[in-house]
RNA sequence: UGGGGAUUGGUGUAACGGUAGCACGACUGACUCUGACUCAGUUAGUCUAGGUUCAAAUCCUAGAUCCCCAGCCA
């Protein structure tokens, strides 16, 4: 894939990072901790350690890809170092499937960088927040000594009552308890002592607050459940904001980028780091040893795009509801429904730095994105010719049994790709909408009496239409001019400049080419914000999202294409080979149309 | 009604007291063996009201609108 960093301009991250390596600050960053199979993440004297922090509760979407895209592009920029983390406390919802496919996505589209998270100069590693849980435990037993949490017995509802409001404090009875109660308590709900439910270990910080993330938030719940990669080592498990910090710090992350709605986390994510390092000496001759690293959090304004739902909650519903075919649908705004669909990492890339990175909340038109496949696609397809709707063509004049060869541009926009051969016959496919018997003015396509060109074969004139009894158009009928082969005309006797035709277009020999089966996509809601009238997505589907064209007749160089591999259909769209393809059964996805202005004009004209 | 953020053309994003620029879209036109690509041009903006200043998108004051927060989710 795409080697260097093309110039993208700074954006507030960037004042940030300068500022900091100006000012030295991650200066002194010594080695962090060691991710899976023994790679460092956190460099010695770093500039920036980024990281993406996925929970495996679902699989990843394109608003992941502005996270993974900044946060790698980062650390390619400043010469550090990409984690990807998996910020696995919460047993209930993830699942192994879910962290398989992050990995698999995640190098995907990274691979755009040049690099991943496991290979190439920006590398930092792999982690899980759940091989830390001991260092957590650690932490929470030093805390409830520091007098700086608590157990409390209250149960969810209670606590939920009593949580307050702006102005009325919230509270909690268990609060001042002696620790050495809390640390007995603690260390039975660790042991199983305990159900669920019946006890949380809570941090001692300020029922009044008027951000309600200080008012004593949980940093431990009692979960009874196998987790993917603790099994049923622990029962209890931390709270995101108890944990996050810490994942952070062992992985001497410099700039923790996260969305916006954590900002109003980001006093408690301090505070927890301070509250550790309270008695805590930089050369660990205070009592409690060591400082720990304090990463500094940064919030951005996570990717939103119109006619689409982002959101794992709702991906996930889409899925069990069959909705669609699977998280793989290529229909689906998730990395490995794109994937499927043809989107390439390169262009997601582009697009997502084309968007910039502001706080400001702002809803991105997808045809934005569609706009960057196109631009990536329609510099590295292979072209070739593929009638969707095939409509026949009969060439009165031309030798019975002959084929004839002609050469074909494989790509224009790169002459290193060279020329291919073309079969030409009698009987052709043109494109079902190429031809109307009444063409309304703009239209100059084929019609009776009008003359077009076949791509790189020859001038064909209309010469009458065949029909059914029904009055439907079977075939139409050509005659072919000789002197037009290759596609030009020669100039005139005497000189006159070469007759011109309006119109090019794409076409496949009927007894060469292979039959094939092709997906069209259309969005998956008509609505801009799903939902959005009645709260409920499901009202706001397409139920024209998928076509499925059995018919189609596809050139015969598509008869070797392998799963994943992109062409551009001549005057069509950019068509991608699905896994469902079988010997001799050709499945194409349509990545994406053209532009087409005349569909354009068409549909203002009426 | 408490706290935390945000506000520049249709959309996204620059400008950090000194010419409001760029991209996408839309619209014209040129080119074209893809009605694609490419190229040229046009279009259109500082949330409001006051103030400071020679000069304000930028600083000050007041207001408006939108987003986030009262999970033992992340």
């Amino acid at each position: 894939m795409s080697g260097p960093a093309p110039a993208v301009p700074d954006h507030f991250i960037d004042e940030i990072i300068k500022a900091d390596i100006a000012s030295g600050r991650w200066g002194l960053g010594g080695q962090g901790g060691l991710g899976r199979g023994g790679v460092a993440g956190g460099v010695a004297g770093a500039s920036v350690q980024t990281r993406f922090p996925p929970e495996p509760n679902g699989y990843l979407h394109v608003g992941h890809a502005k996270s993974i895209c900044l946060n790698y592009g980062l650390a390619q920029k400043y010469g550090g170092k990409f984690n990807l983390r998996f910020d696995d406390t919460n047993p209930e919802k993830e699942e192994q499937e879910y962290v398989d496919s992050i990995i698999r996505d995640v190098k995907w589209l990274t691979s755009a960088f040049g690099g991943s998270f496991d290979s190439g100069n920006h590398a930092g590693g792999l982690f899980y927040a759940s091989d830390l849980f001991g260092l957590m435990y650690d932490y929470a037993v030093e805390l409830v000594k520091k007098g700086l949490a608590y157990v409390c017995e209250l149960p969810a509802e209670e606590v939920s009552k009593r949580r307050g409001t702006p102005a009325i404090p919230a509270t909690s009875p268990f609060r001042d308890r002696p620790a050495a109660e809390s640390l007995k308590l603690l260390d039975e709900m660790r042991r199983g002592v305990h159900p669920d439910g019946s006890m949380t270990l809570r941090a001692k910080i300020d029922l009044a607050s008027p951000n309600f993330n200080l008012r004593d938030p949980v940093m431990y719940r009692i979960v009874h459940e196998k987790h993917h990669n603790t099994g049923t080592d622990w029962c209890i498990y931390p709270m995101y904001d108890w944990a996050h910090g810490f994942e952070d710090s062992f992985e001497k992350v410099t700039h923790s980028i996260c969305t916006l709605e954590f900002e109003n986390h980001r006093p408690l994510y301090d505070w927890f780091i301070n509250a550790v390092n309270q008695g805590r000496t930089e050369d660990g001759s205070g009592p409690w040893g060591k400082t720990i690293w304090h990463s500094r959090q940064i919030e951005f304004a996570k990717l939103q795009l119109n006619y689409t739902v982002l959101s794992k909650r709702n991906l996930l519903r889409m899925v069990s509801d069959k909705v669609v075919r699977g998280w793989d649908d290529p229909r689906m705004p998730t990395l490995s429904g794109m994937r499927r669909r043809g989107y390439t990492p390169a262009a997601l890339r582009a697009f997502c730095e084309e968007i910039g990175v502001t706080k400001t909340d702002s809803v991105i038109d997808i045809g934005r994105l569609e706009n960057a496949v196109r631009a990536d696609l329609n510099k590295r397809s292979p072209r070739a010719m593929s009638v969707l709707r095939p409509l026949k063509v009969v060439i009165e004049n031309w030798p019975a049994g002959k084929v004839d060869e002609l050469d074909f541009v494989i790509n224009p926009e790169d002459p290193a790709a060279g020329t291919r051969k073309v079969k030409f016959s009698g009987t052709l496919y043109i494109e079902r909408e190429d031809f109307m018997e009444e063409p309304p003015k703009k239209f100059f396509r084929l019609s009776p009496g009008q003359e077009v060109r076949l791509r790189w074969a020859y001038f064909i004139r209309c010469t009458g239409v065949e029909k059914d009894s029904a009055g439907n158009i079977t075939a139409v009928r050509c005659t072919y001019d000789p002197a037009t082969r290759g596609g030009d005309a020669p100039a005139g006797p005497n000189g006159e400049p070469p007759r011109k035709v309006k119109a090019t277009l794409h076409w496949v020999s009927a007894e060469h080419a292979i039959a094939g089966e092709v997906r069209l996509f259309d969005r998956l809601f008509k609505a801009e914000f799903p939902g959005e009238r009645t709260g409920k997505w499901e009202d706001d589907l397409n139920p024209d999202s998928l076509t499925v064209l059995t018919d189609a007749k596809l050139d015969p160089v598509l008869a070797t294409a392998k799963p994943g591999e992109a062409y551009q259909f001549e005057r069509l769209g950019y068509f991608t080979v699905d896994p469902d393809s079988a010997p001799g059964k050709p499945v194409f996805n349509r990545t994406v149309s053209l532009k087409d202005d005349w569909a354009k004009l068409a549909a203002k004209g009426g």
